[in-house]
Formats: C-alpha cells, structure tokens, sequence
DNA sequence: TCCTTTAGTTGACTTAGTCCACATTAAATA
DNA sequence: TATTTAATGTGGACTAAGTCAACTAAAGGA
C-alpha cells in the first residue's frame, strides 16, 4: 500500500475524530454520555437484545455494560426480560420513558447534524453522503 | 435537511466511530496512550507548538494537558523551552527519545491501516481515499 | 457424565478527564 | 501610564469512565 495513501487515510482518521468529538463533547442536554445514548439506540433497534450483543457492537467491557444497564433498569428506562429459551440470556425492552429519552436524544443529534452542514449547498451535502456511503460499504463488505 | 440524508449520516458516524475504536483499542505495544500519541505527533508537526495549540486541536482540558506535558517532560519525551519573545507560552519539542518512540507508534498505525485495507483492490482502496478526502475537504471549508 | 463455553454479576482497582482557584505575563483601554 | 481584561499554564481535589479478576449459573457438547 503506498505511503501517500496511508497518509491521507490516517489525516481523515485525525480529522474525523475531530468531528466525532465534537459531537460527543458538546452535551445533549440530558444527564447520559455518549455511550449511554449509543446503548438506548441499540436496544430499540434491535429485536431480541441482549446485554452480549452490546458488549461486542460497542467493544465495551462486560462488567462496565452491566453496571450501565442495571442503573438503567433502577431508572426506569429499561426493562430486562429473561429469556424463555436461555435462562442466562436477559431481553432488553426500552420502557416508554427510555423511548421518549431516545426520542430527545434523536433530535437533538439530528440537530447537531444539520449544524454541522449548514452553510453547504446541496449538492456538496449529496457529496459527502455518497462518500459516507461508499466508505461504509466497502470497509463494511472487507472486515466489519 | 432531508431524514434520509441526516439518517445515513448518523448511521456513517456510528460506522466510524467502531472503526477508530478498533484502531485505539487495538493496543499500540507502547504504554501510551491514544491521546499521548496523538500530543506527540502534534508537536512534531508543528513549528513553534504551545500546550494551548494542543487544548484547542485536541479539545483536551488545560490542568489535564499540563499534566502530561509534564509527563513526557520527566520521561525525557519532549523538552519545554520558554518562550523568548511571551514567557507565559513553553514552545515543546520532541526530543531524540521523543521521536523514536512517535516513529515506532506511526509505523504501528501504518500497519494497523493496512490491515484494515488487505483484501480490498486498489481500485476500491482509492475510491476510499478519494471519499475521505471529498469528506474532509467539504467539511473542513465549511467549519472546522 | 464431565468439561467447556456463554451470559451476566460483583468488588476492587486504575486511568482519564473535569472543575476550580491561582500565579504570571501580555494586551487592551481608559 | 495606570488599570482592567485576557491568555497561558499549574496544582489540588474530585468524578466519571473503564478494566481486571473472581465468581455463579445455565447451556452445549464429547
């Protein structure tokens, strides 16, 4: 692989850290990290969730994603349900107040998207996308 | 701003957030850290570096940078000269130390961006780069 | 059956990052 | 020029985030 290439690809990488801190830094207004955010978006998107799941998508420790759920639980925004099939297993269910904090959380990055791009024309947002789109699919199909 | 547009946004961010989780969990075999590596490579880019260059590049905490400016300072890593011209600023450099271990840490990224890219075909992998740089270029002119 | 793996929990700990008050020096301005 | 105001950096005390190891309990094989 040739060493200009490598440099570009690790200047991006730079560069979108940069992007991706700011959207993490600057707080939702609302008393959750990130992490916990990304937790809430994973649980309503997927069917049958589990705690295992998690912990493999988000690359976060076991004992650290226990703790975060049964604060979770405590707080009303989650649900465990043990599975019928696996006793070891617990199903995850946002309850309505999980959802209506999603819900905020959704809007308020979804804000911050459009803040990010605001000044750009259409086309160059149409731009962007498509190379969003081709970066994910490629990496996407070769390791992730 | 349309839905789609924000919703495949969003879905890139958290593709790429696991992307560079990898990337910084994979263990660099040095005890230090990404943040640590990311200060080291700054301040061998830059001429005339001042710890507050990197508090505002990097988004990290004044008291939390001194700290590991002073660090690196013990370690022999980097050496702080006072500035002659505004004695408040310390223009950091790397030393010979410095450099060699900013040397081993970026050929270790090299690898770990090669790794991600085996198996992908120079066309694909230019395509790639070619959307990073449409990514950074468009969103560099417009705020960052 | 016994051994291995998977799922999750708990306690003790380390690392990372934040907040605030402060000292110096420089720059701005009355 | 005297007096504020802003910039740069430091140190103490703290909280949040993340890690490690030991454990229980259930499932899935050979």
């Amino acid at each position: 692989m040739d060493k200009e290439i490598i440099y570009d690809i690790r200047q991006f990488n730079r560069f979108y850290t940069k992007v991706l801190g700011l959207f993490n830094n600057q707080i939702l207004d609302t008393d959750y990290s990130l992490t916990e955010a990304r937790i809430l978006f994973e649980i309503s998107e997927r069917t049958e969730c589990i705690a295992n799941n998690l912990v493999q998508e988000l690359n976060i420790d076991r004992s650290y994603m226990s703790r975060i759920l049964r604060k979770f639980e405590r707080e009303g925004l989650i649900e465990k349900k043990n599975s019928p099939i696996d006793s070891r297993k617990n199903l995850l269910f946002l309850t309505g107040k999980g959802e209506e904090l999603l819900e905020k959380i959704n809007s308020q990055s979804d804000e911050q998207v459009i803040q990010l791009f605001d000044g750009l024309t259409n086309s160059e947002i149409n731009e962007i996308r498509n190379s969003m789109i081709v970066i994910k699919e490629k990496l996407d199909k070769n390791k992730l």
